[in-house]
DNA sequence: CTTACTGTACCGTCCAGACGGTATAGTTTC
DNA sequence: GAAACTATACCGTCTGGACGGTACAGTAAG
């Protein structure tokens, strides 16, 4: 057998990076390769254009959600408490995976957001069956809050800590709330 | 003195525009112009460049956060449900002007972070002094969910009936939590 | 011999910004 | 009060650079 494709994950890490980091605006071809370590026309090679780049990353994104979801079903304090400790930064692959589609659709790109929905929904009905509808919307909004100020501080780490904390007061209405 | 300005309040209105219903990326000194009724040369005329168009659009944000921080404080049922309501989607100018500028903050822009925290911070003020600490930050990071979502729906008024349901649903378990 | 690349050269398009020109309203000078 | 001038408010065109994408020749590993 041939040699891996070493270099697909690595120019599909690189585009998520600079999705994060630098926007969708700077996340060019050239920026990505360069990142990538991987020259122009191997980054081609494995994408022949950028939207096969767009289309593997919200895959990439699909996957994650799915196996988070999976997660958040079977937390053993609620799905909810669940979901808003994982909505604050933290890094991982899903956190990162979806603040990369987020520029992706802030750039109106209408394959992106039909997915976020998707994902959204599917979220919010995990929440209903451990908090009921309504209290699930309350959570489901303050989780989107959350990646919505992640979106800005780009993924940087220093914005956490400050935001550890909002976390542990969210979980503490949330209490207040399962009464 | 000469004839008044017409263009200046027309081009900022369409870039305002455009931000919000194609993004940044197509948010060109071409795109908006024209959408402006005013030639190319005319923007760039009031506007030298770019960035002078990005720094009166946050000048007019921060003008109308500080209207909006004013109303919220007088809200005869508490700045907190103020505050639920007019996170829905709305299209007044402080809509328009805050999700203009948050596609802005998606392409890294420093200015527009600051200016962001900054109204945020005021605002959760506001609502502290309304629900206490800790319910402020749950209903701010609501407030943001509610803009995270007007963000994809790239200012259409068709995805606000489902929306306008949710925010009843907030104002409810904001009760809930009042008690 | 195939797969997985590197590297370079190139093309068409788009975009920010520069620039030269024009129309018009007010201001000064005689 | 009319001509001469000035400043403002634009218009239309051009250019240089970046970006997405193509093409293709070569190389190295399995």
């Amino acid at each position: 057998m041939p040699r891996k494709p070493v270099a697909r994950d690595a120019v599909l890490d690189a585009f998520e990076a600079l999705l994060i980091e630098v926007g969708e605006r700077a996340a060019t071809l050239d920026a990505v390769a360069k990142r990538a370590g991987v020259s122009k026309g191997g980054l081609l090679y494995h994408f022949p254009n950028k939207e096969a780049l767009i289309t593997a990353l919200l895959e990439r994104l699909d996957l994650l959600a799915d196996e988070d979801t999976e997660l958040m079903k079977a937390a053993p304090d609620g799905s909810a408490a669940y979901f808003i400790r994982s909505s604050l930064w933290a890094g991982t692959p899903m956190d990162r995976a979806f603040v990369a589609a987020t520029r992706l659709a802030e750039v109106a790109h209408e394959e992106t957001r039909r997915r976020f929905a998707a994902i959204q929904q599917r979220w919010l009905d995990v929440l209903a069956e451990d908090v009921g509808p309504e209290v699930a919307k309350a959570v489901s909004y303050m989780g989107d809050g959350l990646y919505f100020n992640a979106m800005f501080e780009g993924g940087q780490d220093d914005g956490n800590a400050g935001r550890e904390a909002d976390v542990e007061i969210l979980l503490g209405v949330l209490e207040r709330l399962r009464k």
